[in-house]
DNA sequence: TAGATTGTTAATCGATTAACAATC
DNA sequence: TAGATTGTTAATCGATTAACAATC
């Protein structure tokens, strides 16, 4: 059953922030790169990079550093970028319109299955050369494309009623950005964007620091 | 110089989803809640929902609950969103126009004090209500507002010249939403959301899990 | 060999959780 | 008083970090 050790979420995280600074450094003809080098690039002391990379074995060179295409291999195979993952958008906004023309998801190896909205005047529309559907299509392509992931970028009013019909269509996790708290059955797991929740902290820290208080981060 | 206990970042998100969870209650002439149900509610344990309030002080009633008035009166002091923050945003492509029309922030208390883009064709333009500036009135607008906090919503190749302006306007808190890892001098706070990295993450462990590999959360 | 850098250990730190005394 | 629920303690767990032996 196990296999490999289980990579902590913050480490997820950041292999994801190292692959792309990685990718940045293509074209710099550089081969080799040490942890201390890459560390600082993403932001993180040395320390914390090498424990990341160890979780995925021990393929650097002592005295030496990684080979940058070994790393951008494994790196990739953990987190599984290399295979394409279908996902299914639902709510075509502002914001829906972000992440269809977003280029991350495309490089991290996420192909939008599908875009879904309940307004009429949207569906046959294409965005980013994808199809925008009727909400009623979704169980079809869901189960063709063999979608297990969905993105919710409704009002929040819309988010229960959509993460229904995406369970009901058989995708086990969901990324929410509505601002709705969503009740899901045990087997689906469901993460959270709050774009405001970010904003907030920022601003808390912001006040601790002009109130010379201690901030603890 | 410290008052109170420095509150731990993890609690402060918990703080703000809490808080959303209660004005959702409003309206329903609830004047009580216990730890349990305000902790079901918001999808955390009960033990971590009265640890997160122990660090704004004791003001619950034992064998009743919390009074949801004194509950979001607390919240809303310890969050600072009884005050209003001026926020400025840079950038009014697709996720731009979501942030700026999404009303998380307002209610947060965050006034976007400005809006500013480099495209000549957005210049002008009022978005909910917000004008469209051009760059070169960043400096005066943070001045006038007392501004510290900057949002990017440009473009990856943008986000660094954004960021410097920023910080040489005067700001020091930056919520970065381009996919781009931003040098800033040591006094400047930046945030990153990554949209993709929440993508990633969720789509890592729906492999681990499709894969029977013990799974760490 | 001398210098550099990895991979890992062990210490530290912070966050979560269960449990329960306090008390309404 | 009996039942309920808070507030806090102490145990546990996981993540970070410094330090250094291994080794290129």
């Amino acid at each position: 059953m196990s296999e490999g050790r289980a990579i902590p979420e913050a480490t997820v995280a950041r292999l994801a922030v190292y692959l792309r600074v990685l990718g940045g450094l293509a074209g710099t003809g550089l081969g080799t790169i040490s942890s201390e080098a890459l560390a600082s690039a993403a932001g993180v002391n040395s320390a914390k990079l090498r424990k990341d990379l160890s979780y995925l074995g021990s393929f650097g060179t002592r005295g030496v550093g990684y080979e940058v295409e070994v790393l951008q291999e494994r790196i990739s195979t953990a987190l599984g970028v290399s295979e394409h993952r279908a996902v299914v958008l639902v709510g075509v906004g502002n914001l829906g319109l972000a992440l269809a023309g977003y280029g991350g998801f495309r490089n991290r190896g996420f192909d939008i299955a599908g875009l879904f909205d309940s307004d009429a005047r949207r569906i046959g529309q294409r965005i980013a050369e994808i199809l925008v559907r009727p909400m009623s299509d979704l169980p079809a392509v869901v189960r063709r494309e063999s979608v297990s992931i969905g993105v919710i970028a409704t009002p929040a009013e819309a988010a229960q009623a959509v993460c229904d019909q995406l369970v009901a269509a058989g995708v086990t996790s969901i990324l929410n950005f509505a601002p709705a708290v969503l009740v899901v059955p045990e087997n689906v797991d469901v993460r959270k964007v709050d774009l405001a929740v970010e904003l907030q902290i920022l601003s808390f820290h912001e006040q601790r620091k002009s109130a010379g208080l201690k901030v603890v981060l």
